[in-house]
DNA sequence: ACGATAATGATTTTATTTTGCAACTTCCTG
DNA sequence: CAGGAAGTTGCAAAATAAAATCATTATCGT
């Protein structure tokens, strides 16, 4: 983990920027929530934790910065809000997510799997990729768990009362 | 296009919505624009030219029922606005996107091109797949031509002034 | 340590979207 | 076809997220 900050230390100072001690709080803050999917102000307010100066525009900034950097992509599941997810390292390409509409856990896919459809879309359309989305909607395994159970037990009373 | 638009009247009239004159005018600007990504505020204006009492708020709530119906989609491209995109009359399954990272242009494909990366996701993650969002971003053929035009007026500039 | 440059935090501003509410429609019932 | 409940509208105000402003402060190479 420290040297995964140095690395993204060496990324700000070859753009000429410095990693200064807020940048360095909110950068670990993302390590520490890699598998979340934090909103600017989950962010804060998580940052703030550790260096309670901190202001909100700042850690907008550095967000931002990130983003440029492509250190953290911003995404957005259609809420209003913009949320920073960890760019694997060395990933060329975006990782995927799973979004549940029964409970709105959100997984991650980082095995690529647009190989196959990336090229059709450069052959058919003649269009270059650089990069992509890719979210599926649907049920979760456990939520997928939660039905069957909740089934299995539907079932047993409608066995007891039947109406 | 008016049995399309008797048949939203039935869709709506289903849930128990109307179908009022402003709900109307709004879905004939959106079928006027199906190729376009139009923003809230695109299709404010636009209606307002038919319908020129209508209220901002009344076309927020109207996109937002098309969008419980499922006869648009809304969709975010990154900038601060949401869009609305009529779905494909039938589709399970919205539409792709190509975002072109140098010109803006956004480009659909209605082919599914998904099929096989779904069934991936239903056994290996154990994810029922209900909808998916997929957009490419890149370089679309017309910025790819005026590109190749741009290098080849150059390279010819580039002959005549040797530095 | 110094000084140019970059970064910060508090606050304000902008932009988008949502909400509250009184007035108005719509459409079903008799 | 009148009456009335339910649904819908437009306006204005409020809520939200994100960006911009600016005086102050920190950073880093020399």
């Amino acid at each position: 983990m420290e040297s995964r900050i140095e690395r993204i230390k060496k990324q700000l100072h070859s753009a000429s920027y410095k990693l200064t001690p807020q940048r360095e709080a909110t950068v670990r803050v993302l390590l520490e929530h890699e598998e979340d999917h934090l909103s600017a102000e989950d962010v804060y307010l998580l940052v703030k934790e550790k260096a309670p100066e901190i202001g909100l525009a700042t850690v907008y900034r550095t967000l931002e910065l990130l983003n440029e950097l492509k250190v953290v992509d911003k995404i957005n599941f259609g809420d209003g809000v913009s949320r920073y997810d960890l760019r694997q390292e060395g990933a060329a390409h975006f990782h995927h997510h799973l979004v549940c509409i029964e409970c709105g856990a959100v997984d991650e896919i980082q095995e690529d799997l647009l190989e196959d459809v990336e090229k059709v879309v450069e052959r058919d359309w003649k269009f270059q990729v650089k990069d992509h989305r890719l979210t599926f909607h649907g049920i979760c395994w456990r939520c997928q768990d939660k039905t069957d159970t909740e089934d299995a037990k539907q079932d047993s009373l409608e066995k007891q009362h039947v109406e």
